[in-house]
DNA sequence: CGATTTTTCTGAATCGTTTCAGAAAGCGTA
DNA sequence: TACGCTTTCTGAAACGATTCAGAAAAATCG
């Protein structure tokens, strides 16, 4: 039954904390009343809505379309949500409601420690920033420890209107992000039909790089790979085939493009190179990678580094030890992270920062609900300093 | 009025794809034929409660009380679930029932994309995710454009359970945090009693710095500081006492252990020491930097750079113009990020990690409801390298 | 002044869960 | 059989907003 109404009139001006009712009693809007009148509880739009005798859709209105309301009505509202200490819309209730969140996901293969200490990642990173602070989109990081609990209860709780990965190993944490069906932008990963894709073309990158030490004369060169299995260990891959089941694409590809180009040469695996798998990206593993490859022997003349972050590690390592880079070992890295430029090292240069955007814009696309497919691998070029 | 009800039979194990109802006829659960069946939209737990002919309540149970219904019954539940496409509860419903998303949020006062260039503010995230990725807890990081539109929004519509900021200014940006009257940590930035905060002694690093180049015998210095206002400039100051009503805390407390240590041992503002204010804390403006010092007469014997990130800038400028460090002009830079210690840069050591982690640690306990109180500042110390 | 259009506001339905008191069934015991 | 205990499951009420058709009031117009 509709009840007679009257449009509604504000309080004077002049009273801040006074709102003048229909009913025409003022009411005292004092805060500190007002929270014990609710419990102690925060202020909803409902409590509100029904302080000022109006129905809650106003209050929303008042919020979300102005121009649904008069001016008069709305500035009432404002100033006695700011009375009332409510600071506008519960963000959950209406993700809830408009089933969007304006939050999107990136989801590290790697633990979160570990994706910040790597320029290259943090890099990626600042892509995606740039592309979703434009629209004020939130930005969560997602947890997926790799191999520990296998709930992935990280990727299943994550509130967020869609994902992005990056540097996930093929393993069952993908199949859990699929499940989700969210809107999904997978980075440096095997393309799936059911999801929007970037990739690197890192195999030709490695082959750059490879040819590049073939051309300068090297004939016994030492392979520092990154992590290849679950759990990661590090130690000498003896097995030129062998096929590891939780390997990351970009890491599969690297070491495709350096053994094909090697081998096109007459090399030979575990006799004219070898390849050292790092249990983890950092210099550590890095240092350690080189006083491994000098006990070889005789020794590699060169050295191909899977990452800047291990290559860099090599060249500190060989600092300490008063070896000559490049006389007495070549060194090339990948990414060609600003460090590396700093530090003179020869690199395969991906476009980390473009990468980043491109993934941003394309789930942004997808979420706006526009038809968009995968746009080819990005090019990679070999930048040479000093260091070989 | 309660239904006559026995107790629920699950079907024959061998059965994946068939559920058999309390009816006794088996249910096709093809997953093509129900999700149309659904009318394109994704499956909700209600749907499931009512393909299975079970209260809602129990599937809730069957995710997050397994001990609330028998195993058979959440076995059926669960591989029903994996047929109709189900992937669980809906992340945001449960954040809205629940009261909380499992989510905090991290509020930089700069652009995102600045965020990321800084080696100190990367591994300030990097102590955050340490802590949050222990209780899997997302990490938000929440656009703040500084200066643009003030209407906040990403402060107002983040979707967290509790803020920390960083490098925050005291401008109004900080108002509406508070207004969200969320759990807060405030980190470098004055303290406020609604509110937790954890502080380096930012004023005490700056005067050991000071202090030793003046021990050095220095007596001419320049002081290249980060930006002091809103919107961003970059020049001279040249008001000793100039109040800058933007300024963020660190930077504040900075210049004062700068300026309160020179003028102590005797030295005087825009005659023995200068102050160049960069626009923002990049590489390039510590080039411009030193650029802007060499052509003050007599010349600075000795910087002290507000970051290391100016300070590496320097360095990097000096070396293009010949100059010898330490001996043409001394530096000490200020963060002792990892790069510093690579190129030899003398620098105000502070805890990035271990602030970020007792940051989140804070945050964590205040969420837990626990009673906590707002740790001492953090030391500082100095760290001499080859650049001074 | 009555009819028509425009502006302003309302009500009920909905988003997808969790929670908790309590009901039904099964079981052991006297 | 009657009684009390467990175990297993149900139902209805939140959680805090948005949406949209439509009603009342105000404005416009001839």
């Amino acid at each position: 039954m509709p009840v007679k109404r009257t449009q509604f009139k504000p309080g004077p001006k002049n009273s801040m904390s006074t709102v003048r009712l229909e009913s025409g009693q003022p009411l005292d809007l004092d805060s500190r009343r007002l929270e014990t009148e609710l419990n102690g509880k925060r202020a909803t739009l409902k409590d509100l809505a029904k302080a000022l005798n109006v129905a809650p859709s106003t209050i929303s209105n008042a919020y979300n379309r102005p121009d649904q309301l008069s001016k008069t009505l709305r500035t009432t509202i404002l100033e006695t949500a700011q009375v009332m200490g409510y600071s506008g819309p519960h963000p959950v209730a209406r993700g809830l409601r408009q089933q969007r969140l304006g939050v999107i996901g990136v989801l590290f293969g790697a633990r979160l420690s570990y994706a910040f200490r790597d320029p290259a990642a943090v890099m990626f990173l600042q892509g995606i920033s740039e592309a979703t602070e434009k629209e004020g989109l939130g930005l969560t990081i997602v947890p997926a420890p790799l191999g520990e609990l296998h709930d992935h209860l990280g990727v299943r709780n994550a509130a967020v209107d869609g994902f992005i990965t990056y540097g996930l190993t093929q393993g069952p944490l993908i199949q859990s992000v699929l499940e989700r069906r969210l809107p999904l932008v997978l980075v440096d990963h095997a393309p799936s039909d059911q999801a929007l894709h970037i990739n690197i073309d890192d195999e030709a990158g490695a082959r750059l790089a490879a040819r590049h030490l073939l051309e300068l004369g090297h004939r016994r060169i030492g392979i520092l790979s990154l992590e290849r299995s679950d759990p990661p260990r590090n130690g000498w891959v003896t097995n030129p085939n062998g096929s590891v089941p939780d390997i990351c694409e970009a890491t599969r590809a690297r070491l495709a493009g350096y053994t094909s180009e090697l081998k096109a040469a007459g090399l030979v695996w575990t006799q004219d190179f070898f390849v050292f798998e790092c249990r983890s990206n950092t210099h550590g593993q890095g240092r350690l990678g080189l006083r491994e490859m000098l006990v070889q022997k005789p020794r590699p003349t060169a050295l191909l580094a899977m990452s800047d972050v291990l290559a860099l590690g090599v060249l500190e390592e060989a600092r300490s030890l008063g070896l000559k880079i490049p006389e007495d070992c070549a060194v090339i890295g990948f990414d060609d992270v600003p460090e590396a430029a700093r530090a003179g090292l020869s690199s395969v240069n991906q476009p980390h920062l473009e990468k980043g955007q491109i993934a941003a814009e394309l789930l942004l696309a997808r979420l706006r609900g526009e038809a968009v497919i995968s746009p080819a691998r990005l090019e990679t070029k070999l930048v040479l300093r000093s260091s070989s």
